[in-house]
DNA sequence: ATTGACAGATTATCAGACAATCTTCGGCGG
DNA sequence: CCGCCGAAGATTGTCTGATAATCTGTCAAT
C-alpha cells in the first residue's frame, strides 16, 4: 500500500539532527552546544525555526538554554514528562490490562537481581522498609500515590538494571491514575504486600516474593476493568 | 535556602495555560483548539512565541497541528514516548551487560503470553518459523541482523503486550551493534535456538523455551565483554 | 578581597510577510 | 442527481529584520 508522502517539518529534522549530534559527539549533561545562530547557519534554516526544535527538546530536558550563555546538553527527565502528560485525556486509550502485564513482567523480572544485590548491600532493604513505613503513615491520597510510586521505583532501581528503571518510571505516566482509585481501606494491604516482598527477597526467597508481587499488581486488574 | 528568582518564559506560561484549557474544557483527542492567531491574541503574545509553546506540546503528542486545519488535541502514542526514552541516560550510556539483562527480562517475561496466544492463533508459529527459515538462508551480515531483529520483534509482538513491544523495538537501536559482531559460524546456532524456542512454546513448554532463550541472549555476553 | 559598572555574547520576543498545505464550496459534465 | 475538479479561503510553516532581556567576564574603585 502506498503511503501519503509528507514533507518533513524543518523543526523535526533539526530536532533529530541535534539528538544525533549529541549522541555522536558523546556529549554529557552540561557540555556546550553551538549557539542558535551557528546551528541555524549550519543547518541552513532560520534561527526561529531552529528554536522550534530546541524548545521542543528543552521541554523534555534534553537541551538547556540560557540567555548570554547559550545551549547546553541537558538530562532527560521522566518526572517532567510524567507531569506534562499526567492530565491528558488520551491516556485513557492505553489498554489497562497491557499496562498491568507490562508492570508484572518488569517487576517480577528484576526480582532475582534485587535479591542478589540485597545480599551485598543491606541498605537496600532498609531503604525500602523506610519508604514502606512512610506509606503506612500516609493520610492523603496524594501521599499514598507518591510513596507507592517511590517504593516500586526503588525496588526496580535496586536491581541495577537501569534501562528497566527508566522504562518503569515512564510507565508511571499511564499507571498513576489507577493508583488514585485505590480505596483507603486497601492501603495497608498494599503496604503488607510490599513488606512481604522485600523480606522474602532478603531471605533469598525469590519465588515467594515473585508470587506475592504478581498478586499485588494483579489486584489492580479487577478494579481497573470495572470502573465505577 | 534562598532560591534564584527567574522570570518565567512566555512559552512555558502559554504551555501551562493550554494544558489547563484542554483539561477544563474536557477536550478529547481530535477536538479543535483555537487557532494560533486567536490564542496569541488571547494570551497577548506574538504568534511565534505561542508556537514555541505549541511545538513543545506537540513534541509530546499533547497537541497536533495541521496547515489549513488548525490545532487539535493530540493522541498520546506509547511509541513516541518510548522513543524519547531512548535519550534517557540510562539507555544513552547503558552498560552492555545491563542491555543483556534488560533484553532477558523482557523477552523471557513475554513467553507465557506468547504461548497462550499461540494456542489460539497457529499463524504466530508459522510466521516466526518463516522468518527463521529466511534467517537460515541469510548470506550477508546485514540480512542476518535484519532477520534476527525481525524474529525477536515478532516474538515480543506476539505477546500482545504493546508497551513491551515498543520498548523492545527501541532497545534494538542499542543492541544492533552487538549483533554485527556475531561470527558467521554462529548464525545457525542462533537459528537453532530460535526454532527450539518457538517449538517449545507451541508445545506449551514455557520453562524449556525460557531456559533456551536465556542461553541464547546470554551468548552475547562473553563476546561483548571481550571485544577484539 | 569585594563590589559595582560596563561591554560583549547569546537567548527571548516581537512585527511583518510570504510559502505551503488542508478544507470547503461551487461549477461543470456525465 | 452525483462525482470530480479547480478555486478560494483558512490556517500553519518558515522567513527577514529588529529590539529586549539575561548572563558572563573584565576592569576599576574601595
Amino acid at each position: 500500500m502506498l503511503k501519503a508522502v509528507k514533507r518533513p517539518k524543518i523543526r523535526d529534522v533539526v530536532a533529530l539532527r541535534l539528538k544525533n549530534y549529541i549522541a555522536q559527539e558523546f556529549l554529557q549533561p552540561g557540555d556546550r552546544l553551538p549557539t542558535e545562530t551557528e546551528l541555524a547557519d549550519r543547518f541552513g534554516v532560520n534561527r526561529l525555526s531552529l528554536r522550534e526544535a530546541t524548545k521542543a527538546l528543552e521541554f523534555l530536558g534534553i537541551v538547556d538554554a540560557k540567555p548570554g550563555r547559550g545551549l547546553t546538553v541537558g538530562r532527560i527527565d521522566m518526572q517532567r514528562i510524567v507531569e506534562h502528560l499526567g492530565f491528558h485525556p488520551a491516556l485513557h486509550d492505553v489498554e489497562p490490562g497491557e499496562l498491568i502485564d507490562t508492570r508484572t513482567v518488569i517487576e517480577t523480572g528484576v526480582l532475582p537481581f534485587v535479591a542478589r544485590r540485597m545480599r551485598q548491600d543491606p541498605s537496600i532493604h532498609e531503604r525500602l522498609t523506610r519508604i514502606n513505613a512512610d506509606l503506612r503513615r500516609a493520610r492523603s491520597l496524594r501521599k499514598f500515590v507518591e510513596l507507592d510510586i517511590a517504593f516500586h521505583h526503588e525496588l526496580v532501581a535496586a536491581s541495577g538494571v537501569t534501562p528497566l528503571m527508566a522504562f518503569s518510571d515512564m510507565l508511571v505516566v499511564f499507571f498513576r491514575r489507577f493508583l488514585e482509585s485505590v480505596k483507603k481501606g486497601q492501603w495497608q494491604d498494599g503496604a503488607d504486600s510490599h513488606q512481604f516482598i522485600i523480606d522474602a527477597l532478603q531471605a533469598g526467597k525469590v519465588a515467594a516474593a515473585d508470587k506475592r508481587l504478581r498478586k499485588h499488581i494483579e489486584s489492580h486488574r479487577k478494579r481497573i476493568a470495572t470502573p465505577k
